[in-house]
DNA sequence: TTTTACGTTGACGTAAACGTAAAGCTAAAC
DNA sequence: GTTTAGCTTTACGTTTACGTCAACGTAAAA
């Protein structure tokens, strides 16, 4: 539908609770390239959808560079298809991450578990034994 | 069994694959207190407990910060006992950003095949019209 | 006794991802 | 016409988590 929707950059900004120096950010880091009125940047959607798949990789602990790399793969020149390859293989190394992490998690939980017993035992230990 | 056993800082660098500088820099930071030989560091099984948390903090994407919060409180100080609420609201966080993740993930994939069908569908209409 | 290995304390350097002014342009509102 | 709102570039500052020397101490091995 609105495809040619355009926004300005504090309209990114609220719409993705970031700042405005953030988004100029991107762009001098070459993950941006929005065009031009005059001095103002006009954000296209696909600047949009730029934007969001940046702050999702960001949630996936990539690293802007990271991101680049695959927003460029997204963005394919003409005579080079999209890689998907090393898409997934990003996708599966966040993947194996979150796997740890839950890992990560059960354990710390576990480990309070154990914690919280072994206090009640101890203070059972002191009722009994004191006179 | 040999809850007495001790730990030499490069004994731990190399179980833990990490630096004896981070070492350093923990203890510096208030996350680990070794026992001194002379001038030598020497660690006992509670700091390698220790640095075990540190890291499973890390890679749950804690700052040191926070997890010397967490440590201090693993270590009460006689009067006040371990807080797990606040532990727990941690892990709370944590699994909530990994559910996020989770559901970044799934929307990457999506998209990717999406992106790939498009391409797929384009790449027939190209054939059925090239005359 | 001189390497060699391992440890110590400074102290400065670094990378990433912005934050935080400063100073100026521009167009609409009052 | 001047205030206000929003945008621009330039540029230095900040935080976190160490890295990277440098210069020195100690103790065991060759």
């Amino acid at each position: 539908m609105n495809k040619n929707k355009t926004y300005s950059i504090s309209d990114l900004s609220q719409r993705f609770d970031i700042t405005t120096r953030a988004i100029r950010f991107y762009e001098s880091e070459g993950l941006l390239s929005p065009n031009r009125e005059g001095q103002k940047r006009i954000y296209s959607k696909k600047d949009y959808i730029t934007l969001k798949l940046i702050l999702r990789g960001k949630r996936l602990g990539w690293s802007l560079a990271e991101s680049r790399e695959l927003i460029q793969m997204y963005n394919p020149k003409q005579d080079n298809e999209i890689q998907y390859q090393k898409v997934l293989e990003k996708v599966h190394e966040s993947r194996e991450r979150l796997q740890q992490q839950l890992h990560d998690i059960e354990i710390m939980l576990v480990e309070l578990d154990e914690h919280e017993n072994r206090v009640n035992t101890e203070l059972k230990g002191l009722t009994k034994g004191s006179p």
